[in-house]
RNA sequence: GGCCAAGUAGCUCAGUUGGUAGAGCAGCGGACUGAAAAUCCGUGUGUCGGUGGUUCGAUUCCGCCCUUGGCCA
């Protein structure tokens, strides 16, 4: 990741960490102290009107402190890795024209890695082409379209799982749209370095029962804030359908279910903080195995934004911003 | 107080015609390139409530005790 020269380049911080880890808590404390403004890493903040379920900053905490990439399409619509890195590149040179620090924040993993590492230049979703793969899949099962893809780029079918579903179908898709074995589009990334810094920080809970004390907390908080109600109003405003990547989201899936029917309060209750335990935990996963340098903090550490601040200080971050 | 049922993995339960047990969920580990809060892969030893007895051998059969439901007083 190191360049020669690097250092020269503007600094953005990057705070990562499982949900429920005091993320934006930080993320805002830090905004506030270097004047910086926060850029939201996170696939279910982008949706409008869906804000009980997505934790999302309070007005009063957007007031104070400019928030990017939140509110941006309807939970009808999807958004993207790919349209995430341009977004947040974009955003990221619209703060520092303002001599403001960037503050990216948020547990979309993904999307960190998008941005940090690119992406190799695919074609987009097609929504058409993957209802046709669906409805092939539906009678001949996944299996069947993974040995398919066998026959067509065994590369990628040997790394992918016969029944990874939603892989196997971008697979397929990227070989339909382009003709070529989508291993053969990976392989021709190219690598163009960042027009800055990123200065990574991770927020990591020492004893996982503590952040599972908070998740449950917290979904219990949604609920009691109305977490049914607001899908019930987003169901009246928008054409949505249980597959759309907004409503496979934790919490407002499991809150479908119980908007038909088939499932009670209480189960809706254990299955949300179920939901949000085991997306902590492929957070987790990804932040052990990120490469480079991340430093960590405890999350639940009392003393969290000094220690942050007096590690960023090492880092000679006030020398930059003045 | 009497009768009945149930006590097996963190939870809900299955099972062993007596040879120390297995599912779902949860949990845990991992993968991850335009849906990623998604999608997928891997992972199951627990005094089978306690204690005596019968038996080569008991979680399984018998006695007593404890706990929890229900019914009768």
């Amino acid at each position: 990741m190191n360049t020669p020269g690097e250092h020269h380049l503007p600094p953005v911080l990057a705070i990562m960490g499982p949900t429920a880890s005091g993320k934006s808590a930080l993320a805002m404390s830090l905004a506030c102290r270097l004047g910086g403004e926060i850029i939201s890493v996170d696939s279910v903040q982008v949706y409008q009107d869906m804000d009980v379920g997505t934790a999302k900053p309070a007005a009063t905490e957007r007031l104070a402190v400019p928030h990017h990439l939140v509110d941006l399409i309807t939970p009808a619509e999807a958004y993207s890795a790919a349209r995430f890195r341009s977004d947040a590149v974009t955003a990221i040179q619209a703060i520092q024209a303002r001599d403001r620090l960037p503050i990216l924040a948020g547990g979309t993993m993904l999307y960190f890695k998008a941005l940090r590492e690119g992406l190799a230049d695919l074609p987009e979703a097609d929504a058409v082409l993957r209802a046709q793969i669906d409805a092939e899949a539906a009678h001949k099962g996944w299996p069947v379209l993974h040995q398919e893809l066998q026959a067509v780029d065994p590369v990628t079918a040997s790394r992918l799982q016969p029944g990874d579903a939603q892989r196997i179908q971008r697979a397929l898709e990227l070989y339909r749209l382009t003709g070529k074995p989508p291993s053969q589009l990976f392989a021709q990334q190219s690598r163009q370095a960042l027009p800055f810094r990123l200065i990574e920080i991770a927020l990591v809970p020492q004893d996982r029962k503590v952040l599972h004390g908070q998740i449950e907390h917290r979904f219990e908080s949604m609920l009691k804030a109305g977490l049914v109600d607001e899908l019930r109003a987003l169901r009246l405003k928008y054409p949505l359908h249980p597959g759309l990547p907004s409503m496979r989201s934790v919490g407002y899936r499991q809150a479908w279910d119980h908007l038909e029917g088939t499932i009670d309060l209480p189960t809706l209750r254990d299955r949300g903080i179920f939901a949000t335990r085991q997306l902590a935990k492929r957070q987790l996963t990804w932040l052990r195995t990120w490469p480079g340098p991340v430093q960590s903090f405890e999350c639940f550490d009392a003393a969290l934004e000094s220690k942050v601040m007096a590690w960023l200080g090492k880092l000679q971050m006030e020398a930059i911003r003045s």
